[in-house]
DNA sequence: TCCCTTTGTTGTCACACTGACGATAAAGCG
DNA sequence: CGCTTTATCGTCAGTGTGACAACAAAGGGA
């Protein structure tokens, strides 16, 4: 609909600003029944190996969903599956001490899948979990507090403690009212596979018998295969896909969908939500 | 906590794109009990004599909320009242003809507020009931079908018909969980007041007396105080103002504030949600 | 002055959803 | 074959909700 030539100067009013931008990533999944954030450590200053959110600069003629699954890609040597969508844009000022820069940040939710290589100015992306990196931001109070700390207090390059806590928000408020959760598991999945998502991410013990007439219950979540677990510990359990979203659009309610952002495949709003405990 | 200087070529990697950055407000009120939003006549090309969102680049040296405050009081004349949150990042591909370029849209949640002058690059500014803006994106229905349409099909410049509606829905959203709705009314208020603001944004009629007893029901919403309204017709209403946000962080819950953005005046959390009809 | 209209506020009631928890079903394992 | 483990169905009281009756408090006109 429109060229992609570079910006010339006689487009811009004399003033106006020229900013670099980046893109970062808040990847989340469940791991052991906890959330993880994919974090790379720094190998370039300034915040030289510390650790920090994967990303980088937009490339010309690039649109923004593409920079982050490129961004992804280099800094783990896969091709990151899942669920991306915008998160918020920060900046330009007070964030990199180089000067202004602008950081479009994005959240991918996604089932675990493994990191392959170190990627050029990165040395090395890896799984960490997100309670510890969040102790003072107002989390959540965690399940249990471990008598043997582990990497606890560790902080991360730029802004990124303040990116990744408001990922997190994004997630945990998300899990609410939209059927995103399946959007961490596997293409089948048990209820008990989402309510582990669901316990992970809120951080909280959620009952499985009210868990399961809820989710079940919500029309436009959850489809069943008809086929079964075997082999595991107990009785098997039913096991589910996510539900297609709706052909046309919904008449009175939102979509909660990103054009922009890459074909979403775990979309669709919850009806009746699924509200986190202790309100 | 660092220095504001120009961003250096050598800072960013070859191949990196420095881009034009532009703020965009979707500025909403309710006025004769409609949604309405601010805009302006575009008096330079693209899209010269076409209606937009108020808005424009973003200066060196200047933070994101602080050019959207900017940019309203010059296409106004005002300053402005009102919440102001940061709504989604458009761009940078297929929005403008002359080139890429990235728009930080936001959100402005205010009182009716008078427009003063046109701007040097813009025709005026106006409010516009957003009903007719919105006729095919998934917009409600509309409370009733007038005959004699007015502008209905009149498009907005670059992507702001998009824009428009995702802040439109924002602000739907938004009313749901959080004390928002107060931003749309003076300082001191009625409980119709309230409730017309939520029939207008929802575009639905709600019952007075259920509302009645949400809103005063729900906490940390309203604080009555003590006075009440006179010389109108029907019995006098009880006044009301938004209830301090509270001191600390609530543990579980998330605060709902943006801190890059305008210290906000009407923040926090609405417990239980008042929720849209028709699920 | 006395209705009457208008608008705000309190109450009532049936229904749906929720959390807590008992009971049952269906596997593997000794 | 009981025992453990996990999944699933039922029950029941508490709570929020929509529909609607009833009452309260002003102004306006005959």
């Amino acid at each position: 609909m429109t060229t992609n030539r570079e910006p010339r100067p006689g487009d811009v009013p004399p003033g106006a600003a020229l900013l670099p931008v980046t893109v970062d990533v808040v990847a989340l999944t469940v791991r052991d029944d906890a959330l993880h954030v994919l974090l790379v450590e720094r190998g370039v200053e300034p915040f030289r190996g510390a650790l920090a959110l994967p990303g980088g600069f937009v490339l010309p003629d690039e649109r923004l969903g593409e920079a982050a699954r490129r961004e992804l890609a280099e800094e783990t040597g896969v091709r990151t599956p899942g669920h991306l969508e915008q998160l918020r844009t920060y900046g330009p000022l007070g964030r990199d001490p180089r000067g202004p820069v602008l950081s479009v940040a994005h959240l991918l939710l996604a089932p675990e899948f493994g990191v392959v290589h170190a990627g050029s100015d990165a040395g090395g992306a890896a799984w960490h979990p997100v309670e510890h990196l969040l102790r003072d931001a107002a989390g959540h109070p965690g399940p249990d507090e471990r008598t043997g700390a582990t990497v606890a207090g560790r902080r991360l390059a730029f802004d990124h403690e303040r990116i990744l806590a408001d990922g997190v928000e994004r997630a945990r408020a998300k899990l609410e009212y939209s059927a995103l959760a399946a959007a961490f598991c596997a293409p089948e999945f048990t209820i008990a596979d989402l309510r582990r998502v669901y316990e992970a991410v809120w951080g909280v013990r959620l009952d499985p018998r009210n868990f399961s007439r809820k989710a079940t219950g919500a029309v436009g979540f959850l489809e069943p295969t008809g086929a079964t677990t075997s082999g595991g510990t107990g009785r098997p359990a039913a096991l589910y896909r996510a539900a297609r979203p709706v052909p046309g659009p919904v008449p009175g309610r939102p979509h909660g969908q990103d054009p922009d952002d890459a074909p979403a495949s775990v979309p669709a709003v919850l009806d009746p939500p699924l509200m986190r405990p202790s309100r």
